[in-house]
DNA sequence: CCCATTTATCTTCCATGGAAGTTTGCATGG
DNA sequence: CCATGCAAACTTCCATGGAAGATAAATGGG
């Protein structure tokens, strides 16, 4: 395994940023990216060697990251990159069937301005998503839609509601990347995204609720059962 | 302020925990009962002392707070309280709403025997309501309805959202401590669990959701304005 | 050869000291 | 009296060493 990426070490005019959110921000991408594999399992010395720090802030980081659900500190046994089982996937997406309705609900009763912005941002991202899957790029399409979902959350006023969709997106991501692949393109997403843009626009709250919730819905009574089919005991 | 409670030194028989656990549960329990209150800014040195603790595991402990957004640790300026506007009592109940409706929504569509035993507890936590509430008991009532809460995100099956549901309302604790004595006395909570026990035991999740919904919406209805209206600018 | 026991090695856990940064209070000059 | 510069006192931040615990390896007895 190579050397982890790290923020190049002198940003000229930027905010310096304590070596505890580098060490995060790094480990953060290594295990979105699978640089560390799930079920991977090594210490905290290996890792700040790696980084080119000293032990404390790696620690420190990854405290951070247990309380996010991405890894696992064994006493005395090391670190492990948490994999996640069929049944974590259903966990996520119920969360965030949950989190992502709520948004679209109190999004839809901001103020038209607001409301009005947020729908330009989002169409954007869905005329990309057309864009991006209309030349069979499929992780270009999977980043697009990322954008529309995490728009969503956060043009909805709700701080915390933005931060958990972000903790279980990010715990989400690799079995993200793996259905890509698996399962047939994904041409109704765009749909179904047009018809949450139109409640938001109308400012009706109840539809915006049904739409989203009935998006993701649908997305997890097609992704969880793939992954279950495909015998997949952890990921 | 006095020393800082601190589980007796030794439990005979039970599993050691660490002293950055002790100090996380020490710290949490002083912030719920405005041991330290909100706004509050001190330095870990000082808290260390207090719980006859290094500053690492104290340190330690702090950044596992400010995960749960408790605490902000203000670099080189010590760690602060937070004290919560009426606009974070809002998203608190926000999510609130959204996590237990569907907490109530997955807990109906488990099997018949799962759901029978939660419905028992929840009947149990109801009654203890009534009970209590007849004695004119306001904070054993608020105990009984927070049991209820719990037990209700507690058997729906998923665990990421039971800790979501705990970390929001570790956050609201004392916001309802102080609206318990302002408000009207709560009697119509009870017969709203009742509707939601019932939908839970017919095993209807669309009217589980329905009901667990509106029971939070009117909370937050009466609540949020409640203390907006007080003019009440942190708490 | 196999199993129990001991030993060695690796790990987190915690304490502590020094470095860097922020704030406070005081002295000094106007 | 007020503003300004400066120094002293705190603060977190990070490095490092030792202690306690867990695992793996080695060793000895059957």
């Amino acid at each position: 395994m190579a050397e982890l990426a790290r923020p190049d070490v002198v940003e000229v005019g930027a905010r310096r940023g304590s070596l505890v959110d580098e060490a995060y921000a790094a480990l953060k991408q290594a295990i979105r990216d699978t640089d560390f594999p799930p079920g991977y399992q090594g210490s905290e010395q290996e890792i700040a060697v790696r980084l080119g720090m000293s032990r404390t802030p790696v620690h420190e980081a990854i405290i951070r990251l247990q309380e996010d659900g991405l890894v696992r500190v064994l006493s005395k046994r090391g670190v492990l990159i948490c994999p996640l089982a069929p049944q974590d996937i259903r966990e996520i997406y119920e969360v965030v069937i949950a989190v992502e309705s709520m948004a679209a609900e109190l999004l839809a009763g901001l103020p038209e301005a607001t409301r009005a912005t947020a729908a330009d941002e989002l169409e954007a991202a869905t005329a990309a998503m057309d864009a991006t899957l209309a030349q069979g790029d499929l992780p270009g399409w999977a980043e697009a839609d990322e954008l529309f979902h995490r728009l969503l959350v956060e043009h909805c006023g709700n701080g915390r509601l933005r931060r958990i969709a972000q903790t279980v997106t990010d715990q989400a991501h690799r079995a993200r990347m793996l259905t890509l692949k698996l399962r047939a393109t994904p041409t109704g997403s765009a749909q179904a995204h047009r018809t949450i843009i139109a409640a938001l626009r109308a400012g009706d709250a109840a539809e915006a609720h049904r739409s989203a919730r009935g998006h993701r819905v649908a997305a997890r009574d097609e992704i969880v059962p793939l992954i279950e089919h495909i015998g997949l005991r952890q990921l």
